[in-house]
This record gives structure tokens, sequence and C-alpha cells, in this order.
DNA sequence: ATTTCATAGATCCTATAGGATTTTAGGTTC
DNA sequence: GAACCTAAAATCCTATAGGATCTATGAAAT
């Protein structure tokens, strides 16, 4: 007989049915495959998926709590609408929140976050290199027009990503774990939003000093310069994100700058 | 025929069964009718409440999210166990966060705002009071014993709501609504926190004094006043919470009081 | 006495079925 | 032509059934 000790298991993960089900969905989601309003049908996903209704049910369930999908009782799911102006403000205003405080907690940092960050910040310009490159052939394009778009979406998808790796690794290092919860929780919403903007990234050499600056003051001896670099750099996300179509404003952050 | 507009009906709010089931999870978790580590069988809450295990399944997913229970494939939920002194640090910091922020976007406060604050806080000293009623003739007692300690307890559960409602009364004039939700997600590890103290309530003076400098610092002309009192309050909760058995810190708050 | 193994019970997980409700399509009337 | 009513299809919601997995109890062996 095959004498295998009772295998202390642990990171083999299990997972069931329902979080398969529920990557498969939140790709749907992510790419945009349904359009904000409508319907998200159960037993429709569970035939595309060849599953029961009831993993897809669990799935929407936790889905709805990130904000991606709206329930109506009786009538079923729907893609959450487009974030409004509003909203914006005040997602923009939470993520400052969040993100202030975790960095004050990561200050001041260690060896092992400087690192991190630097290696991050590495991904992340190279990312903004390939979302550059392929925003000039655009135009002239190399491929078929749809392939150049094809491209251009994938090289912000990757962008985005990198971006929010940045984050993540000061995140870690804060040592809370609910803060990090919060900030999950919020990048949902920010997903939602980047996916709405109409015109490509316009502002990946602003993005990335800011970045830079961050890791500058996290390696200077200032204690209140980490949190002061990434007030400014959540806040000038907001304004580039909120220039156009000046609408009713309906709150401010009453803080010293 | 009777002409009736298309009726917006907004405020009927329908629920399905889902619903239902949760809340009575809730009730059943908040209550510690089930101990910490122990497992959440579905199928028992099932024939428990005369439903199908269907909406069970929804209803623990929801929780599950909200932190009260915990979930590991194939082997069904369990009660999460209780929070170390960590996770209590932690919970206090996200908390004085979130706070924090709130008070600082509902600054200044709206005559609205400073009424309903004094109407939760009367309502917080008359639950305050019934409190102190019922731990004073806890020992000599009206009634058995154990019904002097059901008292107890329902005078507890009336005094945590009422605090409650005045951090709520803050958070709704934020205008801020990830704030709020990011709240009432820490909310339920609040609950859970203060489920598993073991003496009564010892403070009902000093919170119900906090809570007046609050108020009264929304009143004063300084912008700067609501928040720093806020952040005091929360500061003593932490303080008397953790008082008890000198375990390993964790992390600190770096800031200046 | 401790460990190992095996069997029985309970539980989780998924699938399928049917009742209730909503949505949609088509026809009718003003 | 627009509004209203009716009927059918689709959908949501709940319940039930069966296979897979885990847990627990008890017997056997070292």
């Amino acid at each position: 007989m095959n004498a295998q000790p009772p295998i202390p298991r642990a990171d083999i993960e299990r997972r069931g049915l329902r979080d398969l089900v529920y990557e498969h969905i939140l790709e749907i989601l992510l790419t945009g495959e349904i359009s904000p309003g409508e319907r998200v049908s159960i037993d429709g996903l569970a035939r595309q998926l060849n599953v029961s209704p009831t993993p897809v049910r669990e799935a929407l369930v936790d889905l709805e709590r990130t904000g991606l999908v709206v329930r109506e009782a009786l009538r079923g799911y729907r893609v959450s609408p487009p974030l409004e102006r509003g909203q914006l403000q005040e997602l923009f205003i939470a993520r400052e929140t969040v993100e202030t405080a975790a960095t004050r907690l990561a200050t001041p940092a260690d060896d092992e976050l400087l690192r991190a960050l630097a290696a991050a910040h590495a991904e992340h310009e190279k990312a903004g290199d390939r979302v550059r490159e392929t925003a000039e052939q655009g135009g002239e394009a190399t491929d078929s027009p749809e392939e150049a778009h094809r491209l251009q979406v994938s090289a912000a998808q990757e962008y985005f990503a990198r971006d929010r790796d940045f984050h993540d690794r000061i995140l870690e290092h804060c040592g809370n774990r609910y803060l990090v919860k919060m900030s999950q929780d919020l990048g949902a919403q920010v997903h939602r939003l980047r996916q709405a903007l109409p015109h490509g990234i316009t502002d990946v050499n602003e993005a990335l000093a800011e970045h830079r600056a961050i890791i500058e003051a996290f390696a200077s001896p200032d204690p209140t310069a980490p949190e002061a670099a990434m007030r400014h750099h959540v806040r000038m996300v907001a304004h580039r994100a909120l220039v156009e179509d000046p609408q009713t404003p309906t709150q401010e952050n009453h803080e010293d700058p």
C-alpha cells in the first residue's frame, strides 16, 4: 500500500464550483461583455457555463456585495449602472481616506517595502511604455485597426494591474487587514470607473511621476512625507478624472492640503 | 377604472425569502446561540427554519463577506473565531480612520445633524440609565437571578444599539456612501467584539461624556474640533477595551494626537 | 493502551423539477 | 396611431433528490 501520511494539505486550496463560477462571471463583467443596466440571467449563465443555477446564485450574491451587480427581489440581477459624478467624487474621497491611512501605518518603510515598491514601479513603467507604444501606432497600424485596438485595451489592462500592484504593496505593509479589505472593495468600483472612461490613458507620465515621489518620500527621513505624497497622488488622479463637464459639485474634503 | 399613474413603488421594498433567512441567521449569530468555531450546518438551519437549503446557502454567502462566519470548501461554514488582540487593535485603527473621516466630512454640521445628534444622545442616555439600574439590582434581584441576567443583556443590547445610532447619525450626514458602507462592515466586527467581552458595560459615564464632547465640538466654530473629539472618543474606547492582559503589541498609529 | 482501519452517519455540493412572478409579444379598442 | 388587455414565454424562486466528501464511532492489530 502507498504509505501516504496524513498530508497537511493546506496550500492546495480546495475550491468549490462556486468560486470558479464567480471568477468566470467576474471576467464577463470586467471585460464589459454585458452593458451596464442589462440583465444578468441566472439560468442563462447556468446554461452558458454548463452548471446548475445554484452555484451561479451563490456567486451572484457575492458579486452583489462588491457592487458590480445589483439585485431586485423576484426580478433578478443587473449590471450596476455607471458611476455618476457624485459617486465618483465620493469614491475618490473614500480612496484617499483609506490609502493615506495605510501609507501612514506603513511608515517608516522597512527595506522589504522599499524593494517591493521599486520592483512594482519598474513593472509599472514597462506597462506605461507599452501603453504609449500602442497609443502611437494606433493610427498608422501594423495590423488591422481592430487588432490595434485590442492591443491598446490589453496594454491598458496590464497598466492598471501594475498600478494597482504598486498600491497593494503599501497596503500589504500597513499591517491592518481591515484597511486592506476596504481597499479591495473600493478597487472593484475603481475598475468600474476606469472601464467607463471613453478616451484612453492620457496621464501615464503624471501617474508614474507621482508614484516615484511616493517612493522618494518613503526613503526620506520625514515621517509625514509618504502620507502627503500619497494624498497628493490620489487627489491628482481624482482631478484628472473629473476635469470634463463641470456638473453639480456635491461635497469637498475639508482638510489641509 | 382607477386612474393610477405608473406608481413608482420604491418604498414597498419587496424582499425574498433569502433576506428573511439572512436576518434570522444574523439574529442567531449575534445572540451567541452558537459558539465561535462551532459548525453552522446548512441543512440543519434549513430544517430549523423550515426552508430549503438554497436560500440558506445564499444568506451564508452574504454573511461570509461580513466576517461573521468563515467557509471552508466542502467542509461547510463555522462561526468565526473570537477576535485576537492584534485584530482588535487593527479594528480600532480602521474604525478611527473611517469615523474621523466621516466626522470631518460632516463638518460644519447643519441644524438637522445637531438635532439628530441631540435626540440620539438622549436615547443613549436613557439606555445608559437602564444599564446602570440592571447592573445595580443584579445582585439583590427583584426576580430570579437568570431573569436579572436576561434584563442585563437586554439593556446592554439596547445600549449598544443607541450608541451605534449616535455614530450613524454622523455617518448619514457625511455624504459619502462608501464610508457608510465601510462603517457598516466594521460594525459587524465591533458587535462581535462586544459580545465577547466577559464583564458587563463599565464605561457608560465615560462614553456618554465623550459623545457629549462631540456634540459640543460640532456646535463650536472650530472646524477641526469635531474630528479631534471623535478621534479622542474612538481611542478611548480602544484603550478601555485593551486594558487587560498585556499581550504582544502589533502596530501603532503614527499620528499627532 | 495506543494506533490503525473500516463502516455508518451526517453533511456538503450539484442537478433537476415545479410553482409563482415578471416580461414580452400580439391583438384589440378608442 | 396610441393605449390597453390578454396570452405565452422566459425568468426567478424554492423544494426535492442523489452523488461525493467529510466526520465520527467502534473494532482489530501492534
